[in-house]
DNA sequence: GCGACAG
DNA sequence: ATCTTGTCGC
């Protein structure tokens, strides 16, 4: 959780990113904070996915909905969409309520045809969002300082379509770019919001954890 | 042509 | 994504 100072700290920096950029949701207009994530199992089609609501200022979770499913596309870089969509979409439909943001894994615009899945989730469901990933993929980008907050361009053939941000000191870098609704500034001042202690934003770590939670249970109650 | 390649 | 041993720090 974040200190009354750090939460205060972190609104200044959306809502002043937020101004700058006319594609960005209002100020003081995101309330909530979605994470979404999946869990496969290898060997079977099994996959579970979670969507867990955060109030963006306290971040305490405010809501959490999950929905198992079967795999109907296998991963292939360049294509993660086609895999993820379809079971993030069914988890964010069992939530009663709508988030004003939702962060992925994975990327925005930074894509081969600038089409991640943070692209195709926010086209589909008209809410802003953006894609945070753990991994450069196959793009370039110089290592940036190492306070909390220093960031770099991400690089695909000289265009920047990301960002590489340091979300804790000398810990290495997350990869940010925008999905749907909301400008680069914006979003890397949501991550910096969202990651006062790990690497992680906090909504990627409940979506994650919740995620595998249900596919193990999902997986127990198949074996009885 | 070959390797690398979000999750 | 998932597997997996040991190690470091709060």
């Amino acid at each position: 959780m974040l200190t009354e100072a750090e939460a205060k700290t972190a609104q200044e920096h959306i809502r002043r990113a937020a101004v700058l950029e006319e594609s960005g949701p209002p100020p003081g207009a995101v309330r909530t904070v979605a994470g979404v994530d999946v869990a496969y199992d290898e060997g079977s089609d099994l996959l579970a996915a979670a969507a867990v609501v955060l109030d963006a200022t306290t971040l305490a979770v405010v809501e959490q909905a999950t929905a198992v499913g079967r795999a109907r596309f296998p991963y292939v870089p360049g294509l993660l969409a086609f895999r993820e969509l379809p079971p993030v979409l069914d988890a964010l439909d069992r939530l009663r309520t709508t988030p004003d943001l939702v962060v992925c894994d994975g990327y925005g615009l930074a894509h081969p045809r600038r089409a991640g899945l943070a692209v195709h989730l926010g086209v589909e469901t008209g809410l802003p969002c953006f894609g945070l990933a753990k991994t450069p993929f196959a793009f370039s980008y110089e290592a940036p300082g190492p306070a909390r907050g220093d960031h770099s361009p991400l690089l695909d053939a000289g265009e920047e379509v990301g960002r590489a941000l340091r979300t804790q000191p000398a810990v290495k870098p997350v990869f940010v770019s925008v999905g749907h609704r909301i400008g680069l500034d914006t979003a890397c001042a949501h991550t910096l919001a969202l990651t006062p202690r790990y690497r992680q934003p906090e909504t990627t770590r409940q979506a994650d954890h919740l995620c595998r939670t249900e596919l193990k249970k999902a997986l127990a109650t198949m074996t009885r």
